[in-house]
DNA sequence: TCTGGGGTCCTAGGACCC
DNA sequence: TCTGGGGTCCTAGGACCC
């Protein structure tokens, strides 16, 4: 039996700058001009053009700091729009997926394939999807290729630097030497801050010092991830794709407020709109809850400020899949930490040890919450088919005074009625 | 004045037991 | 003053990712 699969090779699919690219494709006065988009707030930023990056302004920065800069460069500022980048992230994840059997989508702008061995030459295949993708969506791309996720990634990182062709860039046992030397260990994946000082100490500043390395040494002083970094630069597969629609271990939503919170009463309303939130992503995976995390704390940048922050875990009797049960508990929470006499900026709710809904354990002491869960798959359909929130607890207020705000956001091309594109003829 | 959100995995160390 | 040793299980927090 011949094993294609350990010999095929992995590419990993990057866009180019994606947020910024998306607001250029609907927006091409915007071409060749810095562009940024901001977090939630208005924040900081989170996505840059390739003109903003060459100006130095780096990732995560807050935008107050860099006012300056905005108005000398005449940047164009813009709030996320995620429903719009979402959207086009799923038309480019469609192409890939056709072409291939295997494919993991990583995060929103990236995804892993396994090519498809009927596609001798790799380099062609991915120019030829890379042109597709730009032709189809405006959306450019980079492509790594190797044998491992990490040598792909590796790759990816070199295609992005003009390393190879077209922003396409395979590694293999012909030319690693020379490119893994031209790779800082902080730009391999997995390395972080923390683990590039300590190799750095060691002697260990490339990517193909890395590949040298002893794994056994580097298992003991560092994790069994930082070894499986250390196998796969040696095309030694250990990072697996990832089943496509994989079911989230926990889930998670939160949010800073735009301005300081104190009363438990704003604060009642915020948790119950994330327990809310969580329990509708809860439910579209067709999970239940164990036990669901609260948290709050101060603004940690206020140093004139008392300082307070505090995370707890409450564990439920009986696994919950309804919205009434899960804000219930999670309002459990919230009075068990909430502390008066502080200024609150930001809230959250977690759901932890996640099950399926055919591994849910009968109690003895409780029946299952039927009534309640048919309400919650009722009230699921009508926000589905006249939009979020159209129904919603009272207990999650009128108003979301403590809300997002989002002041530069763009028009949701593709996904609303009544903001498609109009040109003017 | 203004500083994001959602994940995964690993490990150190406490609780508990014999 | 003396005051074991070793195992398992669990969880909070760290590190890292996009």
């Amino acid at each position: 039996m011949s094993s294609t699969k350990q010999d095929s090779y992995i590419a990993i699919v990057d866009c180019n700058n994606f947020y910024a690219s998306c607001e250029r494709v609907f927006n091409p006065a915007l071409n060749n001009k810095p562009v940024i988009v901001l977090s939630n707030n208005d924040g900081c930023v989170i996505a840059r053009s390739q003109e903003v990056k060459d100006l130095g302004i780096p990732m995560g920065i807050p935008v107050f700091k860099i006012k300056h800069l905005v108005e000398i460069h005449d940047i164009q500022i813009f709030s996320s729009n995620f429903a719009l980048y979402g959207d086009i992230s799923n038309r480019i994840m469609n192409i890939i997926r056709s072409g291939n059997s295997e494919m993991e989508v990583y995060s929103i702008d990236e995804a892993f394939v396994t090519i498809n061995p009927r596609y001798t030459d790799p380099i062609d295949y991915a120019t030829t999807l890379r042109n597709k993708i730009y032709q189809w969506t405006g959306i450019p791309v980079s492509i790594g290729i190797g044998k491992t996720k990490t040598l792909a990634k590796v790759a990816n990182h070199l295609s992005k630097r003009g390393v190879g062709k077209n922003n396409v860039c395979l590694i293999d046992s012909t030319n690693d030497q020379d490119l893994l030397q031209k790779v800082k260990v902080h730009d391999i994946w997995g390395v972080g801050r923390r683990k590039q000082k300590f190799l750095k100490i060691n002697g260990i500043y490339n990517a193909y010092d890395l590949k040298q390395a002893n794994p056994e040494w580097i298992q003991k002083h560092m994790t069994i991830i930082s070894r499986h970094t250390v196998d796969e630069l040696n095309g030694r597969k250990k990072i697996e794709l990832e089943r496509e629609f994989a079911t989230k271990k926990s889930i998670s939503t939160s949010r800073s407020f735009s301005r300081m919170i104190s009363d438990l009463n704003t604060l009642r309303n915020a948790i119950s709109s994330h327990a809310s939130r969580s329990a509708e992503k809860l439910r579209s995976q067709n999970s239940f809850v164990n036990s669901i995390g609260v948290y709050l704390c101060t603004n940690r940048f206020r140093a004139d400020l008392p300082q307070y922050r505090r995370y707890i875990n409450v564990q439920l009797p009986v696994a919950l899949n309804d919205t009434s049960g899960i804000i219930n508990a999670a309002l459990e929470g919230l009075y068990a930490i909430y502390k008066s006499g502080y200024e609150y900026k930001k809230c959250g709710v977690i759901l932890n040890d996640l099950v399926q809904a055919n591994e849910v354990q009968q109690s003895l002491f409780y029946n299952r919450r039927d009534k309640d869960e048919r309400i919650s798959a009722s009230i699921d359909q009508i926000n589905q088919a006249f939009g979020s929130d159209t129904i919603r607890y009272a207990v999650q207020g009128e108003n979301e005074s403590w809300s997002i705000k989002r002041e530069k956001l763009s028009p949701s091309y593709t996904t609303n009625w009544n903001e498609f594109l109009t040109l003017k003829v």
